[in-house]
DNA sequence: CTGAAAGCGCTAACAC
DNA sequence: GTGTTAGCGCTTTCAG
């Protein structure tokens, strides 16, 4: 069998102490005298001793984790935020424990909570995309966890803590740029319109439009699901579409490179002749031909701010506070200038 | 205050039974009688009630969960893996407590082995590259946890289960292909030469051309960091040193884009001047300026056949029997064939 | 078939 | 200062 961990029992006998005793060390308390607790110290090196996280959790009514639940880890989005999320938490002293999606717009989400309950974490942080109706639950009568849940990537609701990135701000970024470089024929690649940060987006590429006195058509724009291979789709729409096209405001990096693929094989010269401007700035988009210009999102920022949130919820649920108004957080992006819509040249 | 999950006591007296029968009830054992199952069941479910899997884990001496140590989740590669071992486990029951490494190379790794056993984690899979020492302590003799490890992405050693994609021969395979595509001048960028994935791809790349015939020298290769950055940087370094150079195999996708890239700038039309072959197969690399011929590798696999191999670990030392002989365990990647290298078209 | 008692590893509340 | 008792939520004997 197992070599098996030592106990506070065992520490105990081999220091010659009461397990209270070894307790007290191991939590620093003050009421230990020098000696004893330097002999207590001892044993613990010399065996090893680790207290257990389980057994504390279940007497102190308190777990020091948080149940992270994410979706799509394969894509780079959501894998950055989990790594921003990840270094918090560790720094903050909480353990993690992770349940992935199977999809993104997984409807049956009472197993995931139960299982996360079932382990005592102190808070959950829904790192999931708002799509569809995958949000549905939330305003729920029956949503009476009994631990707090913060929210990333969703339209902010009052009673509700939401951590996101301004996706309409950065929209309006992108567009602010492009007229500035003189384009007027923008079009737009959008992401799947079910998803909460694609219409954002959109919503911003036509406010600009308007703000701008441009006329606005239907056809000026096309609906990608993120992927290169909906891009290329999208594009070859729009050059159809919308022949006076002289740029696009695509919703992310992915279907960005595809359009500057097809630019480049239809002979089509970027930015001169077509201005593109993506989202997101993946590490690769520096590197695309042309460099991409690109709408930054923080995804650790995000991160950071989600968790800081968290603890603090938890912190005074737990101190018996008054309980603190959940709030939402909207960070703003930045715009990452590239040769891809560079048309004048200053 | 909490509202307060219910614990089996309150099921027990709310269903008129003591907590053993519901014990009995929630484990479907077979001795109730189907009057009580039922009656109990239904107080279950009107009070939601969910077993404590910290009490459990506690008492069974068995925690259903598996430690995961990650690094550089950033990146699109750990982060697959992730996603794969995320899924994996979930079908298996197995909870995940995720513990990501602040850097690669990482040394003081007591900490992280700590907090996994105080929370009674039945297997550590350790999903960290292999890079320079940062596995001197696997073979130390103070290393007995207690629980099994998996490792993941590092050279097989005896006694040791090791899951791993096999990069020499994904090396080999792209040699061979750019081989049987006529190149003979063929160049090498490799990653850090401190990662033993790096060393295995630029191994097969020295051995392949030993094999064909053609003389080494120095010259013919310098090394990157995995960034597009650095790729563009050894690119010009390796165009300079080795002016026949008719292609290159480049140790990962990302690098290789900025090959393409710094190709595109010079003139150099690509595959017939410049033939390229990378390595990852990332999701952009299809839509590159030309698509990238590149070594896939299943990260997913990798995964699955990691989880799989734990879980076999745990339950074999479980059930007392004797233990499994730990084996190393490596698969193929494959080659995918793009225009970057379609010299000779069929 | 069902319940009572003991205990997983730890800590809070009280004694001494 | 230190030890004793009780109990977190559950399961495992062992009676009945």
């Amino acid at each position: 069998m197992r070599s098996g961990r030592p106990t506070i029992k065992k520490v105990a006998s081999a220091a010659g102490v009461s397990t209270q005793t070894v307790s007290r060390v191991i939590n620093e308390r003050p009421d230990v005298s020098p000696e004893t607790r330097s002999r207590v110290q001892k044993v613990i090196e010399r065996l090893g001793y680790q207290p257990s996280a389980l057994a504390r959790s279940l007497i102190r009514q308190r777990s020091y984790s948080l149940g992270i639940v994410s979706a799509g880890l394969k894509y780079i989005g959501p894998s950055r935020t989990l790594s921003g999320i990840a270094s918090v938490a560790e720094e903050a002293g909480y353990s993690l424990l992770l349940k992935e999606l199977p999809r993104f717009d997984a409807n049956d989400i009472t197993p995931i909570f139960r299982a996360l309950l079932s382990h005592h974490v102190d808070g959950i942080i829904w790192a999931v995309p708002e799509i569809g109706e995958n949000r549905n639950w939330v305003n729920e009568q029956t949503l009476d966890l009994g631990v707090p849940i913060v929210y990333l990537t969703m339209e902010p609701q009052a009673k509700i803590p939401v951590v996101s990135i301004d996706n309409y701000l950065g929209g309006k970024m992108a567009m602010a740029h492009l007229l500035e470089q003189g384009y007027r024929h923008i079009g737009h690649i959008s992401g799947p319109l079910d998803w909460w940060e694609s219409r954002q987006r959109m919503a911003a590429w036509k406010d600009a439009l308007k703000e701008a006195g441009i006329e606005f058509h239907d056809n000026y724009w096309a609906e990608g699901n993120w992927s290169s291979t909906s891009g290329a789709q999208a594009v070859a729409k729009l050059f159809e579409q919308y022949p006076e096209m002289d740029s696009i405001f695509v919703a992310n990096d992915q279907m960005a490179l595809s359009v500057l693929q097809t630019a480049y094989q239809k002979g089509i010269r970027i930015p001169e002749e077509l201005g593109i401007v993506g989202f997101d700035n993946i590490a690769e988009s520096a590197y695309f031909c042309p460099p991409l210009t690109t709408v930054q999102q923080d995804q650790y920022e995000v991160a950071k701010v989600a968790v800081e949130e968290m603890i603090k919820i938890i912190e005074a649920g737990w101190q018996g506070g008054e309980l603190i108004e959940p709030k939402s957080i909207i960070l703003p992006p930045t715009l990452v200038v590239r040769q891809s819509s560079m048309r004048s040249k200053v």
